[in-house]
RNA sequence: GGGGCCGUAGUUCAGUUGGUUAGAAUGCCUGACUGUCGAUCAGGAGGUCGCGAGUUCGAGUCUCGUCGGCCCCGCCA
């Protein structure tokens, strides 16, 4: 039986025509003599009649169909009988009044639902993956997944890009998250590292001339997983010779305003802003920003430490920080809303959450004594403050004060609906800092150690390499990171200064980068790219929350396969082959 | 490494202050029904209340431990 058509697709236009369909079983409705059996492939589905007085031998045959049988049928088209049109249905027109029937295989009863109307837990859903695709909500993400997929290589290859397939294994480099190892048989006690991405090799692609390139590859980190984190995830990869930051936005902008046409009809408008890292942070906290509504980030140090409030003046007093956030209408809140408030500040470590009303009469609050009339209408001023707001304060080392701000503007905008949802706002954020301090003060690249620094800030390695900035770029859509990239170091002397400040000498270089190095000293052309979270972008663009949603085959929280039962023990052969021992 | 929420029928859930034989919906099975489309109607089967201790006359409910799931902090150049 050869199919002539896909269930979901039969219209008004099929009336008349013999039909072979394959699908499902999706529901069956027994009306003792008229059966309906509702088939369904990834398509959709089409209604299949079976009448007793056509042929009483199918009718009875059709009878004994249950969920998730896997069937073909011959029959012919037509159009339903009057009153019995399905409009909420795009088959809702014609039905199949089937002549043929056969059954490829039954099916036990499916342990969950194959339907929309039921969240079924996820842990179930991982174990009968194949089950879970049929049903439409896994079945639509991985269609929209390959459609966007597709898209992107257009754009790609219309724009000159050379798609390059980098190694899976790989060579463990000890910077950034911890690799997955995989042991050699042929080389005992040594180790491919899966790559974290294809960083490098990219770099190499470039020094090789090809201009150009872009991969849709899978990378590997063994870290703890989150709702937007698998363990092997999908990058858009990108990187390009002779340009600046410029070309980067500019191709990328091009990618995302195709993507958002083509798949979900919506004319974004370009260039995207950019904003500096350090404004992001000032403004909002973080270097992702959510800009789709307001309710700013202000620095009150300075009213702080006039004020009579010990607690803040010791802050300011200790190299800390004051800043707060204006909640309009928020005086309205109980004094159980905002305890629930200093517990969310407390998850990024705030000690506490200050706050004041802003009633009839001025501020209102346990603190406001502390506060002179001057710096009370100083504050007013900075949050532009009206009657009936609510101004929350954190003081604390700044990372903290930056966390804890952020999540409070981004828990309350959530609770309050302060922003349309369907809107999509993307940002570059743009002056990233080259390094930054790791746990003991020492400066550690904040990018990679072969981000370039900005031309105008290279006399500052030697006095503050914390200053520098670099030419490094986020691209940033509602308050989440969907890529980032940077222009490369290419010139060998500047990226043995950034080793040096670094703490990295010659040597070490040579043996944890060698074959980049090696290969600098082969007329590197000035390159740069990106890379995108592929699988997050899909995300972001379904309106999903989890990132497991729009892959086939995800791990769950542990980072497990629970379907095929992955990681598992191996045979003690095989550890022999690898001289591997595995203590107990 | 740390914090939070959760675990009861195949599935999704309810279960009062600790009190009789643990319920509902849906699915499943049987029967009825010729126009339904999340069909309808009647009947039926289906439970180690994650597991283990403890408190108690009595534990789905309280305590401790443990296993599992999800979310978050740390981590993720």
């Amino acid at each position: 039986m050869k199919r002539t058509h896909y269930c979901g697709d039969l219209r008004d236009s099929h009336v008349g025509q013999t039909v072979q369909l394959c699908g499902w079983v999706w529901h069956w409705r027994d009306h003792g003599g008229v059966v309906f059996i509702d088939l369904r492939d990834r398509t959709g589905h089409s209604q299949l009649v079976f009448d007793p007085t056509a042929d009483a031998e199918l009718h009875r045959r059709a009878s004994a169909l249950r969920s998730e049988f896997c069937i073909g049928i011959t029959g012919t088209v037509r159009p339903r009988p009057e009153g019995t049109v399905n409009p909420k249905l795009p088959t809702g027109q014609v039905e199949v009044v089937v002549t043929e029937l056969h059954v490829y295989s039954e099916s036990e009863t499916p342990p969950f639902p194959i339907d929309e109307h039921l969240d079924v837990g996820e842990d179930v859903r991982l174990k009968y993956r194949y089950l879970d695709m049929r049903r439409p909500a896994l079945r639509d993400a991985l269609l929209f997944r390959s459609r966007c997929a597709n898209t992107v290589r257009n754009y790609f290859n219309q724009n000159g890009f050379v798609e390059v397939e980098t190694p899976i294994l790989s060579k463990s480099t000890p910077e950034g998250a911890r690799d997955f190892l995989v042991p050699s048989r042929i080389s005992p006690g040594e180790f491919f590292a899966l790559p974290q991405s294809p960083q490098l090799y990219k770099q190499l692609c470039m020094i090789g001339g090809l201009d150009r390139y872009f991969q849709i590859v899978k990378c590997f980190r063994d870290e703890d997983q989150r709702a937007d984190r698998q363990p092997e995830f999908t990058q858009i990869d990108v990187e390009m010779a002779f340009i600046e930051p410029e070309d980067i936005y500019q191709i990328m902008e091009g990618l995302m305003t195709t993507l958002w046409k083509d798949l979900l009809g919506v004319e974004l408008k370009t260039p995207f802003p950019r904003m500096p890292y350090w404004d992001a942070m000032e403004r909002y906290g973080c270097d992702r920003p959510d800009v789709r509504f307001g309710m700013e980030l202000r620095d009150v140090g300075d009213i702080g430490a006039e004020s009579e409030f010990q607690v803040f003046r010791s802050i300011v007093q200790n190299e800390g920080k004051i800043s707060g956030i204006c909640v309009k209408g928020g005086a309205s809140f109980s004094r159980k809303e905002i305890d629930d408030l200093t517990k969310e500040a407390s998850i990024y470590g705030a000690k506490g959450l200050a706050w004041m009303k802003h009633g009839e009469s001025g501020l209102e609050s346990n603190i406001v004594k502390f506060f002179s009339e001057g710096l009370q209408q100083k504050l007013i001023e900075r949050f532009g403050s009206e009657q009936g707001d609510l101004l929350l304060f954190v003081a604390d080392e700044p990372s903290v004060v930056y966390a804890a701000l952020a999540h409070l503007r981004l828990h309350i905008a959530e609770q309050k609906q302060l922003f349309d949802p369907n809107e999509d706002k993307f940002l570059w954020v743009v002056d990233f800092p080259l390094y930054e301090k790791d746990d003991e003060g020492n400066p550690t690249p904040s990018h990679h150690p072969f981000t370039h620094p900005h031309p105008e800030d290279l006399d500052l390695f030697e006095t503050a390499p914390l200053k520098i900035r670099a030419l490094a770029y986020d691209l940033v859509l509602n308050g989440l990171e969907l890529g980032g990239g940077s222009i490369r170091i290419h010139r060998r002397d500047l990226q043995y200064r950034m080793f040096k400040t670094l703490g990295i000498d010659e040597q070490q270089a040579q043996e944890k980068f060698g074959f980049l190095l090696d290969a600098f000293r082969f007329g590197p052309p000035p390159h740069g790219g990106i890379a995108f979270g592929f699988d997050r972008m899909v995300m972001l663009m379904m309106r999903l929350r989890n990132i497991r949603e729009v892959i086939a085959f995800p791990k769950n929280q542990r980072a497990q396969a629970v379907m095929e039962g992955a990681p598992s023990g191996v045979e003690a052969s095989q550890l022999k082959e690898l001289g591997l021992r595995v203590k107990a």
